[in-house]
DNA sequence: CCTGTTTTTTGATTCAGGACAAAGGAAAAG
DNA sequence: CTTTTCCTTTGTCCTGAATCAAAAAACAGG
């Protein structure tokens, strides 16, 4: 059951059997629906979600109103509104099931408690924010200097699964483009 | 002359005076001249800096040989090639001084003796990279759904003395247009 | 299985921003 | 102070991607 967290945090750090029980004790398993949102705009964002079991999506709504994906969720990802999750002020973000997801969700209490009684911890989440920087780094430059059929295919080949358990309208959305226009580059990439 | 260190670490956790010492004899002061290279792509980052005066440009070379600037950093601000530093592997990014700066330098090795030595500086850096994070998150949302001419708004709110620090082309790098460009919107040719 | 809804495709048109070229400006080096 | 070099402006033309519209395909729910 817990496999895959134990897994993700071993990582990084080591923890014995009795932190882990200790971690476990924590956090709870929770169930979300397909289509149905963990975390609200506007809410301030309780929890920090690790996914075990299926696939969320993080979006925020811009000044048109459309829809923009942040970034996609799938088994053994973090994910939450961290502005909103650490400064515990409401957040501009959603978060949502795009399949039945099962999640371990630890509140902000709950995580200040675990930092304290396992400081290893610290170090876990450093590394953890460190790799997410370094990555969304990545993607700013991609943004900046790849045309979007060069982000698309890096896109498909990071996350293979991602055009079957996604619909295009989200990829196009993740990818900063619209849904017609991917359309029409993978009609054209095919010769 | 360490003021500004002080100051910034006292952000997020509290160091008494002989733990503030003892980051001191961790680090070392360093002048780089204008145009100067703190960083070469290919080569492993030796160290994190802090900047403690002047200004550095932070970017990396695309397949059709142009430069992309990826952050400045300011007075205040760490600055690495993170993946590199921590990995320990070749980096691909360039880091140079755009003005006669001096840093505070930090090796790998110092850097893990001082987290050793003071497990509170885990939580600094967890929420120093939370925080960066949060900011390069906010800045791929603004790629997808602002104008051009949104973006270099926005910069220049968030970073007023820029037009006087930085040149067009390098403002313009930053915000993934050409300088051209820039030239044109701010001339208000375009509308 | 049909029927309404959401996605994806295709097409015509438009626009933000890029590429290239050339000329003015500023600033550093001699 | 002059020359060279780099930086910014301006102009023309070009292209990647958006917009709008509408048809075709895939997906629910009863």
């Amino acid at each position: 059951m817990y496999e895959l967290l134990k897994q993700n945090l071993n990582r990084h750090i080591k923890l014995n059997e009795e932190e882990f029980g200790l971690f476990l004790k924590r956090l709870s398993v929770k169930t979300y629906l397909k289509d149905s949102h963990l975390i609200q705009s506007g809410q301030t964002c309780k929890y920090t979600y690790f996914v075990n079991k299926g696939l969320l999506r993080l979006y925020d709504i811009n000044k048109k109103g459309y829809e923009k994906n942040t970034l996609f969720a799938k088994e053994e990802w973090w994910v939450s509104d961290l502005y909103s999750f650490h400064s515990q002020k409401p957040g501009a973000y959603f978060l949502q099931a795009l399949e039945d997801t099962e999640v371990f969700q630890l509140s902000k209490p709950a995580m200040e408690n675990l930092l304290l009684e396992i400081p290893k911890l610290e170090r876990f989440w450093r590394i953890l924010h460190i790799n997410a920087f370094i990555a969304q780094q990545e993607r700013v430059m991609d943004m900046i200097a790849k045309t979007a059929e060069e982000r698309y295919r890096d896109f498909i080949e990071k996350f293979p699964e991602a055009e079957l358990r996604i619909s295009q309208r989200h990829i196009a959305s993740y990818l900063g483009i619209t849904p017609e226009f991917l359309s029409k580059m993978k009609s054209g990439l095919k010769h």
